[in-house]
DNA sequence: ACCTGAACACCGTTCAAGT
DNA sequence: ACCTGAACACCGTTCAAGT
């Protein structure tokens, strides 16, 4: 009857459904939110939520910035101690974890930052650091993508998690060097680590030498 | 009338349906693809298509095998004389360019190589190919890894293509030094480039340190 | 201003029916 | 064996109508 007393306060606010769809994100991924699915979670209907959000990307890109908001930036801040090369590396471990807690999102991560005010401020952030730290612009903004790259890469494309976990799907005859290949989805995690871990401090490594010998340029004798 | 005469052989094949996807990915990206859609370029209907395939998704990843199918390999087998450096830099540069040649397939391959045939060759190879150049198995399959994230996460992430090409976008208030980042999509496929070269070059110049450090070790002495 | 139901133009997939 | 039309249970989005 009039259990649905008329609201002063709207029932909807662009908050609620985006913290609403991250949880069905995490939940059940990003084909559990269909406009309907979401709606009824909220207790609206599925038009409702055209009053707060444009369309059904602009929620997903709220619940996507929702993470980038959570990477630690303060390695980069001007009365941070630590160098280049340490806050590249505690920034990549701080990205990677917001990532892989929050697997579903990836996807839509990984499409760039687009119009999200997190992801901006991450961009903007890596390479205002790189820059005061000594590199060339140009240097700054490859390194910012490459790092970007490899960190959404391996968030994305988890190697092991890309096996399927069925020996039958592996003829040694076609693959010999795949005889456990099928095995790597038990140890999926340390695989992932692993491999992150060996190429951000190759990454790393690498990028210190090119650092090396770019150093005479800027003081110009 | 008598246009459409009863055919002895059957209309759709396999390599039809995938020849006519991709051309569709290709042209119009992943979104264009649907069952009915696809159909009516075969000049069949819809449910036609499951009689080749058990679902939409085997067809996309029979579509993404078919790029992974054109990376070139050849820099892998035991008697070509490049060494395990210079081969990782070839394959990395080939991989990228079966990428950028078909872009849209990248989230596809991005999901790792699953079941497709030649996704799996290709992990196989690398895998092999280090293990033969010394790397331990582990290391092999971390390098195997690591190589993967950065060249899927370079081909799909484009960095230059994340940013919106609209000055408005990007308040110098929140965001000091992205001044420029509205000039990047003019200019993507350079940022992309210059990113990728950079991270592949001190990806290998870093695992050219670790192989070092490594050396001592197999011979045991 | 914000929410609703109805409607439009789609989806992927199943299935009985045809040849 | 292979293709069809009809049907099911969905989609994202628009829009006139309500308060």
């Amino acid at each position: 009857m009039c259990r649905m007393a008329r609201p002063r306060k709207p029932l909807l606010s662009r908050e609620r459904i985006v913290e609403t769809a991250s949880a069905l994100v995490d939940a059940e991924g990003l084909d559990a939110v269909s406009t309907r699915r979401l709606a009824a979670e909220l207790g609206v209907s599925g038009p409702s939520l055209y009053n707060h959000f444009r369309n059904k990307d602009e929620i997903l890109d709220a619940v996507a910035d929702a993470v980038s908001a959570r990477v630690d930036l303060s390695m980069f801040r001007e009365d941070d101690p630590r160098d280049w090369r340490t806050a590249l590396h505690d920034y990549a471990v701080s990205y990677r974890a917001a990532l892989t807690a929050h697997p579903h999102t990836v996807p839509v991560l990984a499409r760039g930052p687009r119009r999200r005010p997190a992801g901006l401020k991450v961009a903007d952030t890596v390479f205002g650091a790189m820059v005061r730290a000594g590199w060339p612009p140009a240097q700054a903004t490859h390194i910012g993508a490459l790092m970007r790259y490899f960190i959404t890469g391996s968030a994305l494309g988890s190697f092991a998690r890309g096996f399927v976990d069925d020996a039958t799907a592996y003829d040694p005859a076609d693959y010999p060097h795949l005889g456990q290949a099928h095995l790597l989805a038990d140890r999926q995690e340390q695989v992932d680590e692993g491999a992150f871990e060996t190429g951000l401090r190759a990454l790393l490594d690498g990028l210190a030498i090119q650092y090396e010998t770019l150093r005479p340029a800027p003081n110009r004798r």
